[in-house]
RNA sequence: GUGGGCGUAGCCGAGUGGCUAAGGCAUCUGGUUGUGGCCCAGAAGACCGUGGGUUCGAAUCCCACCGCUCACCCCA
């Protein structure tokens, strides 16, 4: 028996209900704001990831699915948006469109990881992307954004995690601040922040090990070493999100795996799913168009996780609105019977009323079972002696109304005033 | 890559060495050769994850592998 590839999974009927909501809510919250829709190739080459992502990230050193196409090119399912979204607007000219341009899109995102509760090999992201402009009004637009949909959606008690990482001017002064500081304290702290402490310096910061606890409390804040500008702008981000009464929190323990990122840093935390709380991430990139090429452009956007949105939904039990019942379901005995209400069933489906019939040649009574499964308001019997006599049974299943009989030929003009 | 938990029908789940492996949900059939829900009767559905070992005898004990799951790592 085949099974579903490791880390993905198959999104049934019963749950599409809340898909369906949530991307009802996206193409509400993006129309509000502006946003268009752009859709990326599910792959690209694969330098761009590599130099879009970054050397010596996680995503790009373990967790690419890369190959090499029948053409021989380096090819890679996307492991996150992007830097495909940055490639199109630089190929496209973008640039020449009013600033800044406002986009979104939603699809598979692919990463080789070790599978746990909501973490996926192939999962959904809604993603975000403001290109061109700099002002830290963006970023409060690009948040509000976020918390727009997640309000829309009815959550409560999300968490909202704010810091700065600082530019290529002034980070780099500040990993040297926070390297030099941990070389102090080098025999207090885990292998792991000793491993960390040689590759992403950054990284000791979220450390989970207790004994690395009271070093991180101690440790030198990104938002205290800041160059002037880029502290302007997370202050000047700051007392808009004030003026405005959106609660967040300072959060200087927040850093990014990617490269690109500068400045503004942020997340959206849910309780209730598992280890895997962050439902929203994303931050600031001044820097990513330039490595791909480019001419200097600043832009600002989040990834937002689907599956852990539904997962969040289900948690705080929000309800989703089915699918709705067929209003009637035709029951048939016999051939002659059956072509008749093939004939009624289609006028009532051009009439738009949602009417199923029955397969296989079922008794009446499997047929009406049927019906009632399915949660019909009506069943419309056509029998051998109801043929001859051409006229069809209405039966009302919620039993509200009697048994009446309809004419056949004036069947579907009947129930379209009766629906 | 590392560690914990778990694998009995589509789903839930009893059974922890010994007759043809409970039960429930769901499915199908019948209870008037034409009337659903409730009820009753019946049917179908499991090589007990796979392979090996111990034993007169294994779903049950041992080993390996595979799969699922949770956590670390990292991220959405």
């Amino acid at each position: 028996m085949y099974t579903a590839p490791r880390g993905t999974i198959d999104i049934l009927p019963e749950d599409q209900p809340y898909w369906h909501m949530l991307r009802n809510e996206i193409a509400r919250v993006t129309e509000q704001f502006g946003y268009q829709r752009i859709d990326v190739p599910c792959f690209e080459e694969t330098s761009l990831y590599v130099r879009g992502v970054g050397e010596g990230t996680d995503i790009v050193d373990k967790e690419m699915y890369s190959f090499q196409d029948k053409g021989g090119r380096d090819i890679t399912l996307r492991p996150e948006f992007t830097a495909g979204i940055m490639r199109a607007y630089l190929e496209h000219g973008m640039r020449t469109l009013p600033q800044p341009v406002k986009l979104y899109t939603m699809g598979p995102i692919f990463r080789y990881e070790r599978v746990q509760a909501g973490r996926y090999r192939q999962h959904t992201q809604f993603d975000v992307e403001c290109i061109g402009e700099q002002d830290p009004a963006v970023d409060l637009e690009v948040m509000s954004l976020a918390w727009q949909l997640y309000a829309n959606l009815g959550f409560h008690g999300l968490s909202f995690q704010l810091n700065s990482t600082g530019c290529p001017k002034c980070r780099p002064g500040y990993i040297a601040q926070l390297v030099a500081y941990y070389q102090g304290h080098v025999d207090e702290i885990c292998d792991d922040c000793k491993r960390r402490l040689q590759r992403n310096p950054l990284r000791l910061l979220d450390c989970k090990n207790e004994g690395c606890q009271p070093i991180i409390a101690a440790a030198p804040h990104t938002s205290d070493h800041l160059c002037p500008e880029c502290a302007d702008h997370l202050g000047t981000l700051r007392g808009y999100l004030d003026v405005l009464e959106r609660p967040y929190t300072i959060n200087h323990r927040l850093v990014r795996g990617l490269d690109y990122y500068t400045k503004t840093v942020f997340e959206v935390w849910a309780e209730g799913i598992g280890a895997q709380n962050a439902v929203c991430g994303g931050g600031r990139y001044d820097g990513l168009a330039e490595q791909l090429g480019g001419q200097p452009t600043p832009g600002i956007g989040f990834g937002s996780g689907m599956e852990r949105l539904v997962l969040t939904m289900k948690e705080q039990g929000l309800p989703a609105p089915t699918q709705p019942a067929p209003q009637v379901v035709l029951v048939y005995l016999g051939a002659p019977a059956k072509t008749a209400a093939l004939v009624v069933l289609h006028g009532l489906l051009n009439r738009g009323i949602r009417a199923q019939i029955g397969f296989g040649d079922r008794s009446i009574k499997a047929q009406l079972r049927n019906a009632n499964r399915l949660g019909a308001r009506y069943v419309l019997i056509i029998g051998e002696q109801e043929l001859s006599e051409g006229v069809a049974v209405l039966n009302d299943l919620s039993g509200e109304q009697p048994e009446r009989r309809l004419a056949l030929d004036g069947a579907v003009a009947a129930l379209a005033a009766l629906l």
